[in-house]
DNA sequence: GTTAAATTTAACCAAACAGTTAAACCAAAT
DNA sequence: ATTTGGTTTAACTGTTTGGTTAAATTTAAC
């Protein structure tokens, strides 16, 4: 069914298929869902303006008609695809933090949920991070899809950390700081990663699983350290 | 003098103007530099695909031919501009770390640095990064540009951190992923202002540059923990 | 088998935009 | 006084692109 409006397709919906790869009879994402995965890649690739209303829909192997079938315009579209991020990220995160008990606990799975969540979907990279920092015309829909998707995930970390802190297994210092630092360490690593690809200042082993599993580890024993009292 | 190819205007003549603003009688910028400047704001704002030239020529006080007789095309002065911005960065990071005599003095130089140049120049901001984190055309021009202008100073930080490695200030780490992670930690700060700007997750002062020396100090802080033994 | 929804095809429109061109204008230098 | 180079003006071109439309075609449901 078309969605001019304000309707947004689930993540559980948009990834099911993914997660179960057995299931052959039904392995196709529906024509919605394979226009918003194609819009998220090629916005990611070329930013919002950048972005060309034909390549998605080649990208997604469907007319260029369809997209607006489903999607009143190019804004619509782009707004749908920042919900979608924001659910596939924070539903992992969300997922990792659950399974924490100790502060050290905490810090680790944070680092490789965003790792795996960032290393899995590369287009998560850009899209977020670009409408932060540029401020743009759609800093709004962000706002109004981070109180969605993030807001009790968040306050569930700072009430964890703010245990922490109470129990006396690390030291008392602001937990919405704690995890920005974390965040910025986490997506740095991956914001660069062209960079590093390419750039001989920075040592890339031939395997790259073992550059993040490296770079995650230095991260999570930085931080870990620098909270221990 | 018009430079269609591959001169490159100096940061030097770029901003000598900024700084003694005491001179009243040469208080403009020249034609070409106002064009860099207003070009720098646009392309950070909308990104490559959606800056406009014509806005570029508008917020430069000067008229559109004039960009074309300087400048070959809008991919030029795109590189151009990353060229700028990698100059301003970096010169002011090398300033900082010469002043510094033991790590926790270089943390902290690197930080505040990195916080002033963000703060007086918001168009750094998204520009780098975005290309960076993008992976687009111009990653091999950021990588040349890097070249010149970062990988001196960028050394320099390497040799000093491992300085203070060998001489027991701080424990053994990569020096590398030390100075990532204090960027990203930096650089996060400045990316989600926008947000913060708006949001109530985030807690602002209302003098937003007692946020920035909290937020400097916090990162500091965390950082010289994480390292010493 | 009929119906309704999903999808394609292909042509089309209007606006925006990068880049060009040529003539004119102006300021400073010679 | 003339030259030269920087700068403006304004019109123009060719292309790209977002979006529309209407008819045709397929798919799935009932």
């Amino acid at each position: 069914m078309p969605q001019k409006e304000n309707s947004k397709l689930s993540i559980f919906n948009l990834f099911k298929c993914d997660r179960n790869k057995d299931s052959e009879n039904k392995p196709e994402h529906s024509a919605e869902e394979k226009i918003i995965l194609a819009a998220t890649s090629v916005f990611q690739q070329h930013g919002f303006s950048g972005a060309k209303m034909q390549q998605i829909a080649t990208t997604a192997g469907v007319n260029k008609a369809l997209i607006h079938y489903y999607f009143k315009n190019k804004e619509q579209l782009y707004i749908q695809v920042l919900g979608h991020i924001m659910d596939l990220y924070w539903t992992r995160l969300d997922q990792e933090i659950s399974k924490a008990n100790t502060a050290v606990e905490l810090i680790t799975n944070i680092t490789n949920g965003m790792f795996e969540v960032l290393k899995e979907n590369p287009e998560c990279r850009g899209v977020i991070l670009q409408e932060l920092a540029q401020g743009g015309p759609f800093i709004e829909d962000v706002k109004n899809q981070i109180s969605l998707s993030c807001e009790p995930a968040l306050l569930k970390i700072m009430t964890m950390l703010q245990g922490f802190m109470d129990q006396g297994e690390i030291r008392k210092m602001d937990p919405m700081g704690i995890f920005m630092n974390l965040s910025g360490m986490c997506h740095y690593t991956f914001m660069q990663l062209p960079f590093a690809r390419i750039s001989n200042l920075i040592e890339m082993p031939t395997d790259e699983s073992e550059y993040f599993k490296a770079k995650a580890n230095f991260i999570v024993d930085m931080t870990v350290k620098g909270l221990l009292k």
